[in-house]
DNA sequence: GTCTATATTGCGATAGAC
DNA sequence: GTCTATCGCAATATAGAC
């Protein structure tokens, strides 16, 4: 196998071994058969087994560095909003596999949680608290609107969509054709809420 | 040990750890040495280590049985989207373990996700959807509202305020004290939404 | 840089005593 | 109903050949 190509192939293996089945639920005996690899390359190259899952888990979060692109110089709240939803529907199309790694690490944190998890879901919901006080301070919210909750309640609904496709299958369409839809629709309920006429 | 107290105390030290660390994250001789237990205790109770995680699965599952008293006779569709709410953060508070069973059944399925979890979910969101629809037919929501897509972003913004509290507590508290005043913003920005005055 | 072979540890399950 | 002892296997990691 040509050089770093070995690396390659195992870090495309680990992810997708790991979303699926976390951590401990992948051997590195049928990960590195499934890469064509011999066994000790994951030693060699990643230090182990849980090396390698952290250089997945950075690469796999790598993708939040580009989260300020969201807000444009002078965007209108509401933009940034419709960008926020978008930005995530987009991120989850393009890696499925991302999704895993962001739950799996909230509910059941692995070491790197904190340096690699954490920082990258707190910079995306400060933007969104910004975001929002903005809208407050231009008259454009409601002024007692907690921003913090807000925050987490769009985060929320644009994730959830994703996390619960495999239950809900059945019940609601989760392709993609409809994402342009489906982005108008929330950033429609969050701004206006469901109610026919104001209360 | 008396009679049963054994088997309860599994089930006890089962649901925390498997909670904590997933199905593959727990050895069975680490389970029985937490629970004061023997190893082989696991074998005589439950058939195996799988087979006390779908007892503990089964029993974490159990509460989506009473859903249906959110929907008492008569109520109001937006008295019912402020039940479902409470429902949801009373349950996250009484069972800090149900939401890690539920996100990693639902990004990390294991045999009994088809016959336990995903009822349990589908039957819930059935419910929001009907209550939406009824809304609709009662013409208080808006007509072109998409409900399947409403109700997932009502039980995204539900579910993820819970979700994501490891990685957003240094930017908005969790406390329970403040479970009410919750309940009254998220039900206000769901049928209300967030801006000052109709678009 | 990649392999095979092996050392060592820990796993899940169960037989059999009490 | 609960225990101890043990079986057979799979885990990670690494030494050493090429």
């Amino acid at each position: 196998m040509a050089k770093n190509d070995c690396r390659t192939k195992l870090m495309e293996i680990g992810t997708r071994l790991f979303a699926e089945r976390g951590l401990h639920g992948v051997s590195i005996r049928e990960l590195s058969q499934e890469a064509g690899a011999s066994i000790s390359m994951i030693s060699y190259y990643f230090g182990g087994k849980e090396g390698l899952y952290s250089a997945v888990l950075q690469e796999q979060f790598a993708c939040f560095d580009q989260i300020e692109e969201i807000r444009k110089q002078g965007a209108e709240p509401l933009d940034v909003i419709e960008g926020y939803i978008r930005w995530t529907l987009q991120r989850h199309r393009n890696n499925p596999y991302l999704l895993r790694f962001y739950t799996s690490e909230l509910t059941n944190p692995t070491l790197w949680f904190h340096t690699i998890v954490q920082p990258a879901i707190e910079k995306i919901i400060r933007i969104l608290i910004d975001v929002l006080d903005d809208g407050i301070r231009r008259q454009q919210f409601r002024k007692e609107l907690h921003t913090g909750n807000a925050a987490l309640a769009l985060a929320g609904m644009a994730n959830y969509f994703f996390l619960s496709t495999l239950a809900t299958e059945n019940l609601v369409s989760h392709s993609a054709e409809n994402d342009e839809e489906l982005i108008r629709q929330y950033a429609a309920i969050f701004t206006q809420g469901i109610l026919a006429s104001p209360p």
